[in-house]
DNA sequence: TACTTTCTGTGAATTGTTTCACATTTACAA
DNA sequence: TTGTAAATGTGAAACAATTCACAGAAAGTA
């Protein structure tokens, strides 16, 4: 069976959550077009992506919500879920703490390090906070596969080969830092000054070149 | 001319870091395959994307770094510099203003809002916060063009518009909603949630099938 | 000066992704 | 039961991004 791309998979949580939200606006069902203008993808796209992971749809009722919603659980999660570990409880990985404290059926931080000592010990927003050293024992007693780190970019690459070797097989990065990892670690960047850069850029490009364009209003 | 990609920006701007790196390592230049390996990237990449925003090498020397950084400096960035407006002064928003207080040469977070009465007139990480009240005003007076969007994903839609309607062209958006908005504004999504699905998911799989890999090593 | 080596710059080929377009399916109405 | 309308599922076409591969340039060497 042919892999699915990365953007699918993309996508396809993004499909998910705009579909919990539908299902709780009252709908049962949807069409592709309707994915489509939540997603702001095309309908072909939608229905190409759905198929992919086995979401057979009618053509007068369209697709079920809670058969979408269950079929792209079974493709893109766990189903013992997933306890994920958090690197570093600045003031980035505080929030972050905050931020995954909502309820996630399957993606839960499980265990928080940073070598500050003054922090270890302490619960922060639900999570206990272990030192540094304690990062090895730790990840492989909780089997632990995916981290968040958010720790400073000196620091990171020094720290992502201690989760390597602690047997992380998933990093979330959001050190502005490239890390040197062996291929067998999925490592996702979070870049948030590329970002705002980018962000910038085609903001000033707009601004500079504000060529007629196909009006996609607001609501 | 051709448009540049967005991919191409997001590399450039990873390709400026990666020099300014190897400019206080000592260095003075740089060969593309030296680029291409702390980047990731291969090397007839960097080629096409240096060439694109006009840097030129030599067959010999390669390219020099300080040449490089003014280059992509002169596409990327405003030269006026580009102030920027925070917008939710939560968890996150104050793990924001640290993170970008950090100097950047041209953006500069330079007001930051909140619903929140207690929060405004108060001064955070060195920023003033203000009460939502104030944004157009703001906005409009310090002639801000982009955004960062830190608010709680119920209030994302309303508040962009706001934004949008004081007069903003870029908004880069931490809420877990996708915005509908005119097409003349740039929005981009740092979609956390997804991020972490999509790491998590490639991580089971990377564990399942630990399929050949050609080992890209760590240093 | 001529030769060698190594890298740049870039058409051409390849690979990957998105969109098109349409045959097929289904629910409902007459 | 037959017709109609609207959506799905999917090859094929179009488009976009990346890599290949090599001509040409530059610096060092003899």
């Amino acid at each position: 069976m042919k892999q699915t791309s990365h953007k699918s998979v993309e996508r396809l949580s993004m499909y998910r959550r705009l579909l919990y939200a539908a299902k709780s606006a009252g709908h049962t069902s949807v069409y592709s077009h309707n994915l489509a203008e939540m997603s702001g993808c095309t309908a072909a796209q939608v229905r190409r992506d759905l198929m992919q992971v086995g979401c057979a749809g009618n053509p007068k009722t369209g697709y079920p919500i809670d058969g979408l919603i269950e079929q792209i659980g079974l493709f893109l999660d766990n189903p013992a879920g997933e306890p994920i570990a958090l690197i570093g409880v600045g003031n980035l990985g505080r929030a972050l703490l905050h931020f995954f404290s909502a309820h996630h059926p399957k993606l839960k931080i499980v265990a928080a390090f940073d070598d500050d000592t003054f922090k270890a010990g302490r619960v922060i927003h639900g999570c206990h906070c272990y030192g540094m050293g304690d990062v090895q024992d730790i990840i492989k007693d909780k089997n632990i596969n995916v981290a968040l780190l958010a720790v400073p970019a000196d620091a990171a690459q020094s720290v992502a080969e201690k989760l390597v070797a602690a047997g992380i097989s998933g990093l979330l990065n959001f050190a502005p830092k490239r890390l040197r990892l062996p291929a067998k670690v999925t490592v996702e960047d979070m870049d948030m000054t590329m970002a705002l850069e980018k962000t910038a850029f085609l903001a000033r490009q707009n601004r500079q070149c504000p060529k007629e364009r196909n009006g996609e209003v607001e609501s």
